[in-house]
RNA sequence: GGCCUCAUGGUCAAGCGGUUAAGACGUCGCCCUCUCACGGCGAAAACCGGGGUUCGAGUCCCCGUGGGGCUACCA
């Protein structure tokens, strides 16, 4: 049997979008769930398309996602160059050997004969002028240097079919596909002839891509025809969606991969997120590593229709994701969104950052769980009420001061000690435990709910800094009323 | 317009002729609980429509409807 390579072949016109992460996911679980190769090139025909970087933020989103290439630029390998614009003689070449053996020929038309051709809608298609075109005429055209391109010469009946391995059987009319350019007058080739080409020379196996080319795909059919080349399997994959009528695209400003990265998603759930955007393993697992796709991997699972980008999803496993990180993993992972919260630098670190690991799904949400530390103020005495602890500010007056005494003389501020004493307090004076507990915490933070209790805080802020929110609080009481 | 293609809850998705039509996210309710979160339990929620085929159809066929794609010297 032989091996199988598969290839993700993007062209560099900006973001990674998660489509494009996802077909190239796809491609890579098949390769390695096959015991074979994974390549990258990159399809950078149209200069016109070109943006700097690109490519960069092409290997950067493949790296930070796990995925590894067996090949590609700067990679090494035996089929390189690896960046279709580097390749262009090899295009030249083939498609010269394309016209000798009747595939494809020599056109000369100009744009305004081209568009003469065309109905009031853009619609209709060339009409083979320059296929009659003799060989001396040729020749001579080419002689006198006038500017050419090569076009496939489709057959003007019949039709062709191939069977995706994910859709079935597809069948077009050859009457319905034009005489697509292979070559175009800058030299270079279009997508249509530069993929056969390169998919054929680079031994690819199995042909991952998107659904939009499930319809062109007997013209490229054709090419390998004509070439006695033996021709790929096809799998083709449908898009994934940003809502029920349209893809998830950097056109509608949708995020990126690296976009959800920078907004605090768990790479891995990310990956693993989109990896079940049209594929399941066959099981009701959802939450899985790399390594437990790969070995899940099956066509089979493959969906044919859409499906819909849903980010609260996504939110869930990344949250899954953070759950079942160890502090440590939990703590590199974070540090950089904790940075950016106000609290940051004022308070144990270690403990910041135990208090948040079960309460985000995203480390994005870190900031804003903790800045409240650090903004400290007054506050509406009205956050003293709350009807199921039975507590208000009227409590709230009576519960400070005492709590005040209580933890002034506590001999060790640590959490547990704190909420001991807090709750034998509570039972001394014949209060409820809720009652001590919510009007220490509502004081210390000012805030309604916060990520840990009354003691948490407590010990978090320090002693000190609880006996000056206390008195503070109590000041503000009295004030009050 | 023509051609290709898709269609199970709001979303992902199991199902491959006979099921009380899984499961997950989200939503709602309850429990746990020093608030929040975690965790546990439970509920509501789907086969796009119409014809066939069949003893029997979400599953097969046809038509319609709706969605996506292609129809470039873009990929």
């Amino acid at each position: 049997m032989k091996e199988v390579r598969t290839r993700f072949a993007p062209s560099p016109t900006g973001y990674m979008h998660i489509g494009n992460l996802r077909t190239a996911l796809y491609g890579y679980l098949f390769a390695k769930k096959n015991g074979g190769k994974f390549i990258l090139r990159i399809e950078d025909t149209d200069s016109s398309r070109y943006v700097e970087d690109a490519v960069r933020v092409i290997y950067e989103t493949l790296a930070e996602a796990g995925i590894s290439c067996d090949e590609g630029p700067g990679m090494g390998g035996d089929c390189g160059p690896y960046i279709q614009s580097e390749r262009a003689a090899i295009y030249k070449e083939y498609a010269e050997k394309l016209v000798e053996r009747g595939g494809a020929y020599y056109c000369f038309c100009d744009k305004a004969r081209l568009d003469s051709l065309r109905d009031a809608n853009g619609v209709g298609r060339y009409d083979k002028h320059c296929l009659r075109l003799t060989k001396e005429g040729v020749a001579a055209k080419l002689a006198a240097g006038e500017p050419y391109v090569i076009r496939q010469n489709i057959p003007a009946e019949g039709s062709g079919s191939y069977e995706d391995l994910v859709y079935g059987e597809v069948t077009v009319d050859f009457k319905e596909i034009e005489d697509g350019v292979l070559l175009k007058s800058d030299g270079m080739p279009t997508y249509n002839f530069a993929n056969v080409v390169d998919d054929h020379l680079m031994g690819i196996t199995h042909v991952i891509r998107g659904s939009e080319y499930l319809s062109s795909t007997p013209k490229y059919n054709l090419i390998y025809d004509a070439f006695g080349w033996e021709r790929p399997a096809y799998i083709h994959l449908p898009p994934i969606m940003k809502n029920a009528r349209e893809k998830l695209s950097k056109r509608n400003g949708d995020a990126s991969f690296q976009d959800l990265v920078a907004k605090g998603y768990v790479k891995e759930a990310i990956v693993n997120y989109i990896a079940l955007l049209g594929w399941n393993p066959g099981d009701n697992r959802e939450k899985m590593s790399l390594s437990e796709m790969i070995a899940a991997f099956s066509l089979e699972g493959l969906h044919k229709s859409p499906s819909i980008f849903d980010e609260p999803k996504l939110r869930w496993l990344s949250g899954e994701y953070i759950r079942a990180m160890s502090a440590e993993e939990f703590a590199a992972a974070a540090l950089p969104f904790l940075e950016k919260s106000k609290a940051y630098g004022k308070f144990d670190t270690v403990a910041l950052l135990r208090l948040v690991q079960p309460r985000v799904e995203i480390f994005g949400e870190i900031p804003e769980k903790l800045d409240f530390l650090a903004e400290y103020g007054a506050f509406d005495a009205a956050l003293y009420g709350n009807k199921k602890m039975k507590t208000d500010e009227t409590v709230a007056r009576q519960v400070l001061p005492a709590a005040e005494e209580v933890l002034r003389a506590l001999p060790v501020f640590a959490n547990a000690e704190i909420y001991a004493a807090l709750v034998a307090l509570a039972q001394e004076r014949g209060w409820k435990n809720g009652q001590v507990l919510w009007c220490v915490r509502i004081a210390l933070t000012a805030k309604e709910s916060t990520p840990g209790g009354a003691s948490e805080m407590a010990e978090l802020l320090g002693r000190e800094e609880c006996l000056a929110r206390l008195a503070a609080a109590r000041q503000r009481l009295r004030e009050g009323a």
